[in-house]
DNA sequence: TTTACTTATACGCATTGACGAATATATTGG
DNA sequence: CCAATATATTCGTCAATGCGTATAAGTAAA
């Protein structure tokens, strides 16, 4: 529990944590979308995952992370409302949208040439070789 | 947002969040029953305070502590959730079982002997000489 | 005003965490 | 195997935080 709230206490996290919201993103959109260096992501991202608040899944060179609720109920509905939250966040809101302008055209973003897009949660369509991290 | 979280990601903090979950405590009382030094419940309430989540009320030489709900609806939706969650957790039920002990014989417990004991929320009857702090 | 009592804060120390830079690991393609 | 790309980890540094001890600040009563 103290591990939870102290992984949802750092503000590079909640931004991570926004932009997932919904989909499964690969690494390199948050290195751009957020404009911070790619270690600093990795880290965050690290953090999440030894919290259990996302899981990772492998994609060739690419790493996607997407939310996974948590078991517990309590943690569960916590997460959710702090979701919400970040949807009402003006800053929240911003990122949201330069990640969409990047997901409609890719190609203006240099870093982002031949990245695999964003993929909702849920769709299920397994893209061949994929491997569950954690 | 990050502040909101920090303050919650600390297992005293918790503690005593889950004590004043809808009454108003004073801080010997928080002594007694989490069985930790008065500097340190001080030094955690006053965290709480700064990070808006509590706010204190002094009566003569005893200082009571009280939840506030934050103006922000996320936030209060958040924390709502939180008091919540850890009203499932067996150690917080524990707390809360010896905080009512204490509640009801504080003769049994030493340091209480003429404590004020807890005032549940709402409670507007106003005894005096009290001090809003904060 | 002196004393006792309750609570808050200052201090020193150890731990944690965040950061950039550099480097390691993993995968793909030549 | 080698090079290129994407991501993870390590290292050194610095700020923040938690703790116990000691002490300060506020209040009530003698």
């Amino acid at each position: 529990m103290e591990l939870f709230f102290q992984a949802l206490g750092d503000q590079t996290r909640l931004r991570l944590l926004n932009l997932m919201g919904d989909q499964e993103i690969c690494v390199c959109y948050f290195v751009e979308i957020l404009q911070q260096g790619q270690p600093k992501i990795s880290r965050h991202l690290a953090y999440l995952r030894r919290a259990g608040i996302v899981q990772a899944r492998r994609e060739g060179k690419w790493m996607h992370y997407r939310i996974v609720m948590p078991p517990n109920i309590g943690a569960a509905q916590v997460l959710r409302q702090t979701l919400d939250w970040l949807k009402d966040e003006r800053a929240m809101q911003a990122d949201r949208a330069r990640l969409n302008k990047a997901c409609c055209s890719p190609a203006r973003f240099n870093a982002l040439a031949g990245a695999p897009k964003p993929i909702p949660v849920g769709c299920t369509s397994d893209c061949g070789s994929t491997i569950e991290v954690n």
